[in-house]
DNA sequence: ATTTTACACTTTTTCGATATTATTCGGCCA
DNA sequence: TGGCCGAATAATATCGAAAAAGTGTAAAAT
């Protein structure tokens, strides 16, 4: 059956995939996060011997990892000169946001057409496991952003789980990841007193807004939304660093 | 340079990646033009040792191209139960019909604001060239139907290409050759006299929008003529072998 | 008759060694 | 000095076999 497929990338699933504990699949999710959280920096060559005994892996997995993430564009495969991971610039983010407004507010009004009582009843569910880590991540930003990073992506997931289009989900997916390597990578290395933003109140107000069934108002905040990711980072001066390579 | 970065997937350049002489590489496109012209059959179990032989490769070149493909969704990978070619339903025909008109109308909407008299340029050569092979297509359908998906993609790609989102770009990459795989085991299989469709008049009407820079006019064809594909294929009951696996 | 268990068999996954290709470094020549 | 060629070195790409996991069958037990 057609239903049974298992889609590679998606917002939906929280990194595991169903059945799989393969070695592969290990050394990918660890690779993953280590990219994502700036570990394994944007640029940066990945010499096999020393991710063989980084990720205690053989050449051949380490291989496979590899080159499913070059399937989410997070590594990148350079003929025969290896891979490295893959650069960041401005340029790019500002791609990422742009076509990312634009499929997160289709997918968004597709399913603010058909969710049912069912729907809601998971985005107030979401909405409120985000509040409650929202309300302590003053006290220990550094302990609970994991946490956190769980709980905003099951947020928006939540709103949009509705939309039945595969393929809308397969690509936001993506592009979540790709913009939680900027926020994260950009957030980690800014320095000095970083302006507050209210992420809170951005939150709620686009929960009222899905609640109310306010098509026109939930897209307008949500593009607002990835929007002020953008400005916040620009702002900040985040993007200095990836001038040179 | 940002700019450098390899692109797994793309409408750009016709399958071959710059500098690849890689095994890996060449695994992955027979296996990816096998799988689109339905000699390895939607739901087929992709065992190691038939591929092995099949492709004259080692055990960890066929998997690192398998992985390759998951990235492409044309492949699905089952935990630790092998691989397999990903099914196709009409359900998923409908999802990717609809998310590429939104796309590939979007990137035209930006390819008709930025492009310039080059750009112009190669649309009206695109154009040609595709209309040469249409001219003589009706005379030998099987043995040009190779060279036509080329020109068909070189033109498709040419009306876009001077929209900067490398993003859009890849997704509809992506989506341009699962729709190819649709159209192609659709109508390799379809029996009877099927029922003549005038793509070149279509591809004219779209050529002659996007020469006047009639967006409107342009994205309305292009939606129409993706559209076709769908009910096409359905009403030439294309769908019901996808019904079983 | 149905479920359970054990076993043999098939397929996938993983590893380490080898072959191939890039890169670096030093000497040579203009 | 500066550029170029070629050997030495380092890194990648590929292979084939060993290990792990899944699958099916048939006898034993309920």
């Amino acid at each position: 059956m057609a239903s049974d497929v298992i889609w590679p990338h998606g917002l939906q699933h929280g990194g595991k995939r169903p059945g799989s504990p393969t070695l592969v699949q290990a050394t990918y999710d660890s690779m993953r996060e280590d990219i994502l959280s700036g570990r394994l920096q944007p640029g940066t060559k990945l010499r096999a011997e020393a991710l063989k005994e980084r990720y205690n892996v053989g050449a051949s997995t380490l291989r496979e990892a590899l080159n499913l993430l070059v399937g989410e564009a997070l590594v990148a495969s350079e003929g025969q000169k290896g891979f490295r991971v893959t650069p960041m610039s401005e340029a790019d983010f500002r791609d990422i946001v742009r076509v990312r407004k634009m499929l997160e507010t289709q997918a968004l009004r597709e399913s603010f057409e058909l969710g049912d009582d069912d729907w809601e009843a998971e985005v107030v569910a979401a909405f409120h496991r985000l509040s409650r880590i929202e309300e302590r991540v003053s006290d220990d930003p550094a302990g609970l952003s994991g946490e956190w990073e769980e709980r905003n992506r099951a947020f928006h997931a939540a709103l949009i789980s509705a939309c039945p289009s595969r393929w809308l989900h397969h690509f936001i997916g993506i592009l979540f990841h790709q913009s939680e390597r900027y926020r994260r990578i950009a957030f980690s290395q800014s320095q000095g007193p970083v302006k507050r933003r209210d992420v809170h109140a951005e939150h709620e107000a686009i929960y009222e807004a899905a609640i109310a069934r306010d098509v026109a108002q939930a897209c307008a905040l949500t593009e607002q939304h990835i929007d002020r990711t953008l400005s916040f980072l620009s702002d900040g001066g985040a993007f200095h660093q990836f001038g040179a390579q």
